[in-house]
Formats: structure tokens, C-alpha cells, sequence
DNA sequence: CAATATAGTAACCATATGGTTACATGTCAA
DNA sequence: TTGACATGTAACCATATGGTTACTATATTG
């Protein structure tokens, strides 16, 4: 968990996540050149990534292909929002709605960071 | 956002959220003094998840009484969560099945740490 | 085989983080 | 009104974080 949310912590790192959730396949190179810092630093925070489980990864050749994984995110879910729904009682009618919202959904272009 | 996760980055930062949310109104005191470090090393925890909005306070008197804040948590669902769903979709039945649970339940006695 | 492309390591640096002890301030109560 | 209690500040320290440059290693391709 530590290592989850410590990963989300930085704004380069959920921008990665995002970037590799909607162009799975993506190589290192290809993610960290998206980025303003070095390639090094860059991949620094991918293994950042890797270590919380949010980014597992396949090696092809001489180029290693990069996918999201939603376990951790489920889990953020699971141990986190649900057991704060009661505070937000009032809300839940519209949380219902947007969960069955994304169920129909096809994968989109909605952005993550904030 | 980098603020809200970093937070929750610490176990001993979930920790104290989940103390405050399971006993509004605590006092600083009475936070600091659950955990093995200095009174002053705690307050510095709490102080970032009030940073963080995550928990809020109000004087009374020489004390200080803390409340947890439902909003950053909810948050977090909106932007990331149900934006998720879509890779989780042969789940998403069950999640609609907990969030129902949720909304009938009382507050309750779940731990939060993990 | 030689050259290039992709990825990974090593070493380093400035600053942030997580903790400490000692002291200061404000409020309640005898 | 004085003392004790609850909270807050200041200064400090070791280590972690986020970044850099230079170098290495492994595949692919001409």
C-alpha cells in the first residue's frame, strides 16, 4: 500500500501510468521521451511503477513493453473508497450511477492527472 | 492530488486518518499519543494530512479537535477509480455489488491500513 | 562483423522527508 | 495568580528522493 500510493504521489508517475494504461505496449523509450527530464530519470520513476505493481512489463528483444495493471487500484478501491462510502451517504445514488457509467463505457480518452 | 497521495503514502498517516475517522473529535493529544514517535513527530504527519485536506480541525479552548474529510477520498474515486473501471469490467458486477453494501451499512469497525 | 539502437548501471548531487530534543505559548483550574 | 496541561516552534540530524552525466551491455541490422 505504501508503495501504491507513494508510486501516485508524483505527478510525472501518474502521467506515466496513464500514458502506458492507454497505449499498453508502450516501450521505455517511447514513455520516457515523453518527458521533459532525462531518459535515467525518467525510468527511475517507471521502476517506481514497476515496484508498486502498477506497471508490469514484457521483455521483446532489445525493448521491454510496458502495461498497466488494475490490481493495485482495486485494491486502493476495496480498502479505501468503499469503507468511506458511509461518510458520503448523499453521494451514493450518484456514485452508483457512475460506476454503471463505466461499466458500459468502452476504454476512453479520460485523463488522470489532477 | 500529489499532496492527497503522498499522504496517504505513510502507514502511520492512513493510520491516524483512520483513528480520526472512527473517533471524530479526538484531540491532538490523543492522536499523537497512539503512536511509538515523539508527540512533536506525530503532529508533523498530522499536520501534512491536514495539509492535505484530509483532515480538519477546530480549537476548543487549548485543544484542538480533528475531524477526517470525506472529500479528497472522494476524489480519488472520481478521477481515477471509476475511470479505471473499464479494466476491471468482469468485476464490475461485484462492484456494483459492494457499493450497494456500502450505501446500506452503518459506519463501521473496518480497518483501513494495508 | 561493425555500427547503431534500446535499455540498464554507477556515481554523484541538492533538496525533501521523517524523526529527534529543547523551548515557547496559550488556556484551564486550584 | 500561579502552576500544570495541551499545543505549537525552532533547530538539528540521518536518510530518502528526484534528478543529473558518463559508462556498459545486449540486440538488431546493413
Amino acid at each position: 500500500m505504501d508503495a501504491v500510493f507513494h508510486a501516485l504521489a508524483h505527478p510525472a508517475r501518474r502521467q506515466m501510468l496513464d500514458l502506458v494504461r492507454h497505449e499498453p505496449g508502450s516501450t521505455v523509450g517511447e514513455v520516457c521521451g515523453q518527458f521533459e527530464m532525462s531518459r535515467v530519470g525518467a525510468m527511475k520513476h517507471l521502476q517506481i511503477l514497476e515496484d508498486a505493481d502498477l506497471v508490469t512489463s514484457r521483455a521483446d528483444g532489445r525493448r521491454r513493453l510496458l502495461y498497466a495493471n488494475a490490481i493495485p487500484i482495486q485494491m486502493i478501491y476495496d480498502r479505501w473508497i468503499s469503507d468511506w462510502s458511509s461518510l458520503w451517504a448523499q453521494e451514493i445514488t450518484g456514485l452508483k450511477y457512475r460506476v454503471e457509467q463505466a461499466a458500459a463505457k468502452e476504454p476512453d480518452e479520460v485523463t488522470i492527472d489532477g
